[in-house]
DNA sequence: CGCTATTATGAAAGCGCTTTCAGCAACCAC
DNA sequence: GTGGTTGCTGAAAGCGCTTTCATAATAGCG
């Protein structure tokens, strides 16, 4: 094993070679790369052919430094991977492409005996803005960027009762109202289980009390025992069916707060003879790319992932550029109906 | 509307605020912040406190600048929210989080028109170093950024012949082969429609030609209106095949060169009433975490995404730490049976 | 006890840019 | 011809950090 020496990049050219090549001063390359006054022709055109020839890039944090903006905006995930999260980066990708800022993501499993700034790698520090997915930073990190002023849009959760910070989510209860009575008035499914999403998510809470309400309206027993807790993961699904199984409760459907445990719980039941939709039926939320695809095709819950994305970060975006915008977004979901529940392909 | 005021967020202690608290000087503060040469205990608490009670936090943008490094590897996709995307981004954040590098991920829908370093807005100038998937950028760019030593990996495809940039991507022809080999010899298909990726792409020229030999190898026919042009998305091989189908091109099996198309075939096929996989076999190429719970569940060739990812960006990382790690790595893949391709379930 | 190592600290010079400010022509109207 | 514009340009001061380099204070040693 070599010694690991330190590689040594060319150097890059700088505002000063561009100058000297092109014999003016550094303020009127600056001037003309930037059009922040006015240049005569001639110069213009030498300093272009100098930054042509030098193939000249200016140095993103030596500009950045200079006035005071990182052009950053950050992307703080729970963890990344999560098949809800292509949709999700792609509506923000858009938003964020069709504007002066650039895009920082980071999955945040944090390592909490780190320095601070190095406990949260996208921050203040780096960026001029943050879309914090639910999940993804401690409340105390969250207040003190607050009091800071610091720009932040929160995704699928609203932040400490204390502040008013920007949010997007879904509408959570229309969709799951619906999926609800559909099951119990439908298909007259009494022993529903709800299978809730990790500890502390927002929406999963939002979701299960709709789920209470609902069941309770429709004067359909709430029952204890069929409360299961997954972690939007198709592992997470399937363990908690099967530790259900286990357990010998009875149930005649499942609604699982998202498409991905749906998957995981497809395959519980498959395992244990069950039958989706017969013995089974099985709801889920989200409707991610490969719902309609799945066997069955799953009745779900279509939440706009994309959108919500997109205007979470036209959101920040629009903080950023002295607006302010509402403080909620709320987006409306729809039932989808497909064969999971027990319906027919018509 | 009112006129777009620009943000005043309160402005960040400096190191500068920190040392005068500390009573100090800021090279001190420094120096206790980065622990790059000793200091007092006495004067070491002080400035503990300090940064604590101003709640400091260094401005990366300066502290980039003066060590001249970014502390940031760039990620350049084609186009964001393919599921393919996700276990990759996973595999990439695995490694980065354990680095002391952060990720900035940019997909890359390039406006050609706007100057030459908005137009990659990860590159060289903000980066120092970068993980590229294949199409996310041109040739010329490339060979530009390796010409000036600037680290790179290139993900599922090896670079311009004349250059010689470590890259990583899988095995694809011993998978492949297995998996004509196994449509044609285990379920006697003859007539193979070979769904390709979109134009350009390196794995699936790849994929196809392998195709070609195995079925050579085989003695099967090569029918030429057999090869269809997707676009490694549900969408693209939904067109693909309607247009088959609307052409009367008869087939009894269909190769995917990846599984999200296939979901797109899937659906073609059934609403032309062709039964999968009695009418036509399917196998695709990827194995996405939703390819067992299709209906059927697809038969597919399993390559390790996130480990590719992860892969990479270790190599990346092994650049940036001044060695040099294999320039190719291929990783294998493997044929998944599911059903499909006309397995049954045992 | 004088003289050299050693250690902790501060001053100051950058890193590569932007931006203010002042300067210098050339121009205009009177 | 003056005085005042106007238009272009360069010098220089930052932006908030790191990192020499110098210096003062302390320790080590014969």
């Amino acid at each position: 094993m070599t010694t690991t020496t330190v590689r040594k990049p060319k150097p890059r050219p700088t505002i000063s070679d561009v100058a000297r090549l092109a014999g003016v001063s550094i303020s009127t390359v600056s001037r003309v790369l930037n059009d922040t006054a006015p240049v005569s022709e001639d110069v213009e055109q030498r300093v272009r052919n100098a930054v042509e020839m030098l193939n000249f890039t200016p140095h993103a944090a030596a500009r950045n430094l200079a006035v005071r903006k990182t052009y950053t905006v950050g992307l703080l995930l729970p963890e990344v991977g999560n098949n809800f999260f292509a949709p999700l980066l792609r509506g923000v990708e858009n938003a964020v492409r069709s504007s002066e800022y650039q895009l920082l993501v980071h999955a945040s499993l944090r390592t909490p005996d780190d320095a601070p700034w190095r406990r949260t790698p996208v921050g203040e520090h780096n960026t001029d803005g943050m879309l914090v997915f639910v999940g993804s930073v401690e409340e105390e990190d969250l207040l003190r960027a607050h009091q800071r002023d610091f720009p932040m849009v929160l995704l699928f959760f609203r932040g400490p009762s204390s502040v008013n910070i920007p949010w997007v989510g879904f509408d959570n209860r229309t969709g799951l109202c619906q999926a609800v009575e559909h099951l119990v008035t439908v298909h007259q499914r009494r022993r529903i289980v709800y299978l809730r999403g990790p500890v502390g998510n927002a929406d999963s809470e939002e979701r299960e009390s709709a789920f209470c309400e609902t069941l309770e309206r429709l004067g359909a027993p709430i029952l204890p025992e069929l409360f299961a807790r997954g972690n939007y993961s198709a592992q997470g699904g399937e363990i908690a069916i099967q530790e259900l199984l286990a357990r010998s409760i009875d149930f005649d459907a499942v609604f699982t707060g998202d498409d991905e445990s749906a998957t995981g719980v497809m395959a519980a039941l498959r395992r244990a003879g069950r039958r989706i939709p017969e013995d089974v039926a099985l709801v889920g939320f989200d409707d991610l790319p490969f719902s309609a695809h799945l066997n069955p095709p799953l009745t779900t819950v279509r939440a706009p992932i994309e959108r919500a994305g997109f205007s979470a970060a036209n959101k920040l975006l629009s903080i950023l550029a002295g607006e302010t915008p509402e403080v909620a977004t709320r987006l409306p979901v729809e039932l989808v109906i497909r064969q999971s529940c027990g319906c027919v392909r018509q």
